[in-house]
DNA sequence: GCGCGTACTGACAGATTTTGTCAGTAGTCA
DNA sequence: TGACTACTGACAAAATCTGTCAGTACGCGC
């Protein structure tokens, strides 16, 4: 199996690179020959994965990443069926879609018995309640998560008093009725938690924060009254 | 590639065979010698699969399915994580156990950069506010619809009228507050809808309804008032 | 246009892996 | 005990993978 174990490891160098790539570089990397190389990547493109290549500069990668053959047990697929409908209908936005495509790509390599044993998974998800935001926000938010950047937000308290504040957002809770954007706030100087219907208006800022998002979340975790909300 | 697909049919095999099947025949219908089936069982257990050997006797699988090598893109494994993180909070039982377990499984084969990605997602999921019935109740209907089998329950309506009532089981919807399971009911001869917070007591029985769960959803759902619910 | 760097393909022989055969051990059931 | 089966080791044959070589095509800078 030393050719499955070079593909899994050729995905990995290639999701590091943001950059192009040559296939030389790589096939050195790899301590593979030229050719061999381009027969992997054939190989990884028929299996589904989006690489870009194009003469003169090299290859890049459709950020994702590759499992390896994986068993599960029948309790796990349908959590899995469960929770990626869950995710379809109460994210909104590019997660909803990302939870469809993922059941879609399952369900496309399952033996057709076990397809329809997905199909017909009999545990099904109510409809939302929530009405507060629309759907792209979210991404909105996960995309300034990911990224480390800082969000402008015209925002409206509890008490129903607008203001606009500058924050960095890290996490992101999913509650029942609501969703609620953990960050630190430059206004107020500490930590706080707006609630995404309160939300006016939402920009997305270019400017980094100077902190990592898992330090953020670590001091916020530790600060025990509001840790245990989520 | 050959090997590998073989794997895969292989599982499939045995997945389809309830009773003990020698190697022989597993051997014979992939079209290999005795001796290389050996070294595939070996292999797969090597992955993890679950198969039982014994001599004298043959092998079994315990439920379970092989998933090929599979590309995802970094939101569908965002929203796996949140899929599973939310039906391991939300749901209880062996469910809540099998989604930390197919987490943990693609946790386990992940390299470490993408493993600390999945274990620092900043999508979080609430607690829950449902305080309605005993975790092991969702794994007693889970099972009873999976095996199309009849539940007898103690039942409080709206009303707060007690009944006792045999049901056909066919579904278990989730919702914000509270969960639902879709059901024919014997004594009103009708579907009826029973919240999981208003049984009082459940058994499960061995006899078996004389439909199949799919026709009774597909009945269900045509009769628009009550699709439209779930 | 030309040269350079790169992606990509086909052919074929050598290297590597997989497979079949054979031989043998050990466990379970009747 | 005998029949049936899981399992392992060794080794040569078969199949697959790999490297080398030769060649095409595309994009970019000069």
């Amino acid at each position: 199996m030393a050719r499955t174990d070079r593909l899994l490891d050729l995905v990995q160098m290639l999701r590091r690179h943001r950059l192009p790539v040559s296939g030389e570089a790589l096939a050195l990397e790899l301590d593979v020959s030229l050719r061999t190389l381009y027969r992997d990547i054939a190989t990884l493109r028929a299996q589904g994965a989006d690489i870009q290549g194009e003469p003169g500069i090299g290859y890049v990668l459709k950020p994702g990443f590759l499992l390896p053959p994986l068993m599960f047990s029948e309790d796990e697929l349908e959590a899995l069926v469960l929770g990626m409908r869950w995710v379809a209908r109460r994210t909104g936005g590019s997660l909803s879609t990302a939870a469809d495509n993922a059941l879609a790509r399952i369900s496309a390599v399952l033996p057709k018995d076990l397809k329809d044993q997905l199909d017909s998974t009999l545990l099904l998800v109510g409809p939302t309640v929530v009405t507060d935001d629309r759907a792209e926000d979210i991404t909105l938010i996960r995309t300034a998560i990911r990224r480390e950047r800082k969000l402008l937000l015209s925002y409206q308290d509890a008490s129903g008093e607008p203001s606009d504040r500058k924050i960095w957002p890290f996490a992101l809770g999913f509650f029942d009725q609501v969703r609620v954007i953990a960050a630190w706030c430059e206004l107020r100087n500490d930590f706080h938690h707006f609630r995404a219907d309160r939300i006016i208006r939402m920009t997305a800022m270019e400017e980094r924060y100077p902190k990592r998002k898992n330090a953020l979340l670590k001091t916020w975790r530790d600060m025990q009254t509001i840790g245990e909300v989520i």
